[in-house]
DNA sequence: GGCCAGGAGAAAA
DNA sequence: TTTTCTCATGGC
């Protein structure tokens, strides 16, 4: 266990619920356990400190600083959408200490491509079926875990075997991505090097991935705020509040309204409409 | 039993 | 170019 001290701003509760991540559950003392890349960890944040614990436990505080994106200033970014409206102010406030957390590129690919036409649940569900047939196991805290698996397992996954973790039609679409990332035809580092528009068209080339589910592996494993999912909630919300339709016209709203922090706006906005109903 | 979930691709218009 | 249909699965 290690003790993160002076954390500021931060909302475990609106990071790790607001549908970034799928694999986490909440615990009896309020606190949640994420499992990520190598290990499974436990986050308690009371009193500006933050209490981490984990099965591995090196480089722990690092890792968690960049996962949840602890050491950037938010409020400097958020001052930039934050006066545009009273709308987005109200959403801002409610949700002050969401972080966007920094995901592994290969399982939110993975993650997102499930997510198409899908439900948190659902979603869930298939990740974690994936991950306890092909992923290694952790004990912690006496109770079982399993990461999420790596490429040289993930590559021998066939169609039928997806499908026995209940992704429905995406089956083929992950062999097939998984596959092109295996040969870096999808080369997930030259990415990085992209500009969010190229990276876009880059990754709607492959089949399975179309604009939303790009948007949400740019916002959430790149660090891409520009760049905006549009969801239905995103959607409900826009018609709702400024009798704003259809995604083309919501895209412009967006670029001209919080431009370069579309992707924050976007993330508090889907957040605060999901915690309304 | 129809409708909807953090949609995308293919066919049809 | 834009609209419509279909694709598994589970919750309601």
């Amino acid at each position: 266990m290690i003790k993160l001290n002076d954390i500021y701003n931060l909302d475990l509760d609106n990071t790790i619920t607001c549908g970034q991540i799928f694999r986490f559950t909440q615990e009896k003392d309020g606190s949640y356990t994420v499992i990520l890349n190598d290990r499974v960890v436990n986050l308690k944040y009371e009193n500006n400190t933050l209490l981490v614990d984990s099965n591995k436990l090196d480089d722990l505080e690092n890792i968690i600083r960049n996962y949840l994106d602890l050491d950037r200033d938010y409020n400097k970014l958020l001052d930039n959408i934050k006066n545009k409206d009273k709308k987005i102010e109200n959403l801002i406030n409610n949700s002050i200490g969401l972080k966007m957390i920094k995901q592994e590129p290969l399982e939110c690919i993975i993650e997102y491509i499930i997510s198409q036409n899908n439900s948190v649940k659902n979603i869930a569900n298939s990740l974690n079926l994936i991950s306890e047939y092909y992923g290694d196991k952790v004990i912690f805290r006496n109770k079982v875990y399993y990461l999420f698996p790596k490429l040289d397992k993930l590559i021998n996954i066939n169609e039928e075997e997806f499908r026995k973790c209940k992704v429905g039609f995406r089956d083929k679409y992950l062999v097939n991505i998984i596959n092109a990332i295996y040969n870096k035809d999808l080369d997930i580092e030259k990415i990085k090097t992209m500009s969010s528009p190229d990276a876009i068209n880059y990754l709607k080339s492959f089949k399975g991935i179309g604009m939303k589910v790009a948007s949400c592996i740019l916002l959430f494993s790149y660090q891409r705020f520009d760049v905006f999912p549009i969801d239905t909630w995103v959607k409900k919300f826009m018609k709702e509040n400024y009798n704003i339709e259809g995604e083309e016209n919501i895209r412009k709203y967006c670029l001209n309204t919080f431009n370069l922090y579309s992707g924050l706006a976007i993330q508090y906005m889907f957040n605060g409409m999901r915690n309304k109903n």
